[in-house]
Parts: structure tokens; C-alpha cells; sequence
DNA sequence: CCGGTTGTAACCGAAGATGTTACAGCGAGG
DNA sequence: CCTCGCTGTAACATCTTCGGTTACAACCGG
């Protein structure tokens, strides 16, 4: 599997937490999550103390404690999500600066950011179109 | 460093041997190109393999060995780049998989396999709209 | 055959992701 | 005000990947 499944278990948590809530389950632990995602419990405190930094989710403590939804579903976008948790940008620059004395290596640092950027740009145009309520929808529509 | 740096060295030695080759010195070895790009000829030798099975390069053995474009820069678009040395996708499914108990963890890789898909293809479209010549151009405009 | 370069394997250290254990902190409810 | 359950977080163990390095056989033009 290759890295980053923070965006999917994020989803994952958020898409679970809101069909709770619709069925009148509105707080669960992280041990309830985790045990949909099927991974540890403290995975997803880590994962969803960074939506609630964010503003997405909230916690009570005390007996009876657990996570719920801030907002409705509607208005949690994959586009907070993503920034929410941190995600890196699909490419990155050099490891290590290029030769200066080059001119491809002076410039092409530059030239790469813009055209990165603007690609990264489309892609959160459209995890911004996206909420958890539209993946929820179509999560519960079983298909092959 | 963050994280996938292979799309940038391919694309600046591939950048840089469309400058060479249009001032007259179509074949580079590794380690001019290396010299570039600042990193290890193997390093080098190792993505450019990768592009030439793609039939983006040719290389020559022998006394004055090294490499050279297989087409007009033009004809090179970062897609062609991107899937010849084997890009990951920016986002990963679950690591180990969800509870299929679950009607969320049963629906959601589906679902966002559909999603994540969609994502890439608009990546995709992007990345096949830009060729090494419109990088090159834009390398070679010193800009802050 | 020689010399220079490729093609690859083997290995290293750093970094990041995931998972696990352990434990202090918090607060609702008795 | 005490208890209990859950959070929040540190510490740590793997595992994987990546960039880098060394070493060496294969190759071929001259």
C-alpha cells in the first residue's frame, strides 16, 4: 500500500461519525472508530485531534466522553480535511539545491513551483466541491 | 526534504539535455547531467533508464557513451515523465483493511477509489498539457 | 584490446508512516 | 470529592521508502 492513508482514515472517521449521528449515535470513542477503520484507537485520536484543531470535530471528556461532528456534513469539505490533517503536496522540489552556475539548475526551481502550484491548485478546487456528506451518500450505494 | 523529488530530476535532466542538445552537444553522460541536477550519477543513470524504457531517451555505449533526447522536446509531455518512473498517487487507500461489518467501512474504499480516480485523471489531463520545451522556456525566464 | 561509460546490485542512514504500550489529565455523574 | 472511562501524548518498535554511495560486470567505439 503506498503512504499516505491519513486522507482515507480521516474520511473514513468523518463519513462513520455522520451516519452515527443520523442514527441518533451522535458521540463515539475513538476505540469505536478505530474499530471501523479497523486500526488502533490512538491512530485516530492523533487523526482527529488534528480535525479538532481545525474546527471539524469535537471532544468531551469525562464519563460518557467521545468525538462528534462540529458541523453537518454538508459543510465539512475534503479540502479542510486535507489541510486539516496536514497533507504534503503531491511533488516535491530537489532533494538537495541544484548547481547554480547551470541555467537550467537556477531556474528550473522557480519554473517548477508555478507549474506544481498550479496543479495543486486544480486539486484542491476539487476537494473542495466535495463534502463528507457526498462521500457518505455514495459510500452507502454498494458497488463492485 | 519532504517527500518525491524523482518527477523534478527527471524533469530538469530532461530540461537540461534539451538546452545542451540545442546548443549543439546532444549526448550527456550521467555525470553531466548529474553535475546539474546536483546528486550521484547513479542516481541519474537510474531515473534516465527509466525514461528510456519509456522511449523518451536513447543512450549510447562504448567510447563517447551517453544520452540523448529520443524526440523533440515538444513531443515530451511531464505525463509521459510522470508515468514512465512509476509516480505513486497522492492519495493512498487503508493501510490494513476496514471492518467489512461495517456498512461505512464496506462502501468507502470503492467510494473513494472513484474519487481519488477523479482527482488523478484532472491531474493527469494537466500534467499532459505541458511539454519539456514549455518547462524549458519557462526555466530559462530568470524571474524572482 | 583499451578506455570510458552504462547498468545494477548491495548497502547505508535518514525520514516518515503505522502501530503499540503506558500513563497523566480531565470531567460527568454518583 | 471520588471514581471511572476516555482523551491526549510521549516513547518506542517496525517497516518502508528515498536519496545517496560504492563496487563491479557489461558494453562498445576506436
Amino acid at each position: 500500500m503506498s503512504a499516505n492513508s491519513r486522507m482515507t482514515v480521516a474520511v473514513h472517521a468523518l463519513a462513520w461519525m455522520a451516519l452515527a449521528e443520523r442514527r441518533g449515535h451522535a458521540v463515539l470513542t475513538s476505540a469505536e472508530v478505530a474499530a471501523s477503520v479497523n486500526t488502533n484507537p490512538v491512530i485516530i485520536r492523533r487523526c482527529l485531534g488534528d480535525l479538532r484543531e481545525a474546527g471539524l470535530v469535537r471532544v468531551r471528556h469525562g464519563t460518557g466522553a467521545g468525538w462528534s461532528l462540529a458541523r453537518a456534513p454538508e459543510a465539512i469539505t475534503l479540502l479542510q480535511v486535507h489541510d486539516a490533517i496536514g497533507q504534503q503536496p503531491p511533488f516535491g522540489l530537489h532533494a538537495s539545491e541544484p548547481n547554480l552556475e547551470c541555467p537550467v539548475g537556477k531556474g528550473i526551481r522557480p519554473a517548477l513551483s508555478r507549474l506544481y502550484g498550479g496543479i495543486e491548485q486544480t486539486m484542491r478546487r476539487e476537494l473542495a466541491a466535495i463534502s463528507i456528506a457526498d462521500v457518505l451518500r455514495d459510500t452507502l450505494q454498494a458497488r463492485p
